[in-house]
DNA sequence: GCCAACATGTAATCAGTTACATGATTCG
DNA sequence: CGAATCATGTAACTGATTACATGTTGGC
């Protein structure tokens, strides 16, 4: 649900500058918008995120009756919303595989809303994902002495083809600690550009 | 949908050995088991799948009532449902994120069931992430040339903070880029443990 | 007799995509 | 007058998750 909160940010970020209804939200994943690079958000799902978050207490919506165009609903962040997205600024993803959706747009609205914050986000991220690849490296390295045990004995004791099954599971660490790997290296490339 | 696939590949590996009832595939996703560490499957949608796989023409059930046990569906390989299996196998994911899981699924049962093909799926899947690659590096530069106009006059000319925008869609590129070089590292490492 | 393992599902819910429905205003 | 833009949604469908429903057999 990065959706939602990404709506958040935009709101937050549009504070009395710009109005906040759906369409104008919408502009903001169009392409060549820095976000829609990201995420993509379609009509249909963005006026059902902005249901949610009024349904959740994050956001008030009141209606916007003007002649001169189509009547719109605008919406404002509350107290609460507000609460909320700031937590969810400050708090770094579990897992790699959230790193590419998630935390992108959490670095997008850090940089936009409180980039003194950024290099505590950072920080924070990279312990994460420090501790992810520290578990990673022991899994490999119980998945290394499995394999030995099993290459000692040839015979087959009818557990199946168990050698060949470490030596996949070893794969599968492998590109999982690559790409933890490569993530923890771009957050560091990430913190010197900030600077 | 990649555990559809990974179902017709149990059963095309269990040929005649296993019977192939929903229960006994259920078991290759048990915790230890390698599919485990990449794909999970509840039995819920195991079935729901099996079903979509029958329709689909590409398994066959047939029911299985004998004593000392409850009833059970066996269900075989059509010969559509073999050659989509080896279609499947044959054909390099499209995007990076699909490494993780759906070329996974297609290394574990390429090693399984036709190793002699595996070294062609890596370099083909190989070819696929350099491109990727090198179109990444490309809007890369793109990115950089705006930055480096933008940041050459410093008027606001209305168009927002543009400069600040593709300083962002650089970070993300270059995350990306990080994640394909990582990946193509791995399937390098890949090719060399295969032999 | 009871519990674990065998065996197959349904129901409810949630998330997401695609396409369509609706209608106003503005500009050429 | 027609097309583009503004503006808000619904409907239908696909996919996934979680939890529950149902009943059998074999071992302690």
């Amino acid at each position: 649900m990065p959706a939602e909160h990404a709506l958040l940010g935009l709101l937050a970020m549009g504070e009395a500058a710009r109005p906040g209804h759906g369409y104008d939200l919408a502009r903001e994943f169009a392409a060549g918008k820095p976000l829609a690079a990201v995420l993509r958000l379609e009509p249909g799902m963005l006026y059902h995120h902005l249901k949610k978050l009024a349904r959740a207490g994050w956001v008030e919506a009141v209606d916007d009756v003007a002649g001169g165009r189509p009547p719109r609903r605008l919406h404002r962040l509350t107290a609460t919303g507000r609460a909320e997205l700031d937590r969810w600024l400050a708090a770094p993803v579990g897992h790699t595989r959230e790193i590419r959706l998630e935390f992108l747009v959490k670095l997008y609205f850090a940089r936009g809303l409180a980039p003194e914050r950024l290099p505590r986000l950072l920080a924070e991220q990279r312990a994460v994902l420090d501790r992810l690849l520290a578990s990673l490296d022991e899994q490999r390295a119980r998945a290394g002495r499995d394999a030995g045990d099993e290459a000692a004995d040839e015979s087959d004791d009818g557990t199946g083809d168990a050698a060949g099954d470490s030596a996949y599971l070893r794969l599968v660490l492998d590109l999982r600690a690559a790409q933890t790997r490569a993530a923890l290296a771009w957050l560091d490339a990430v913190a010197d550009a900030i600077g």
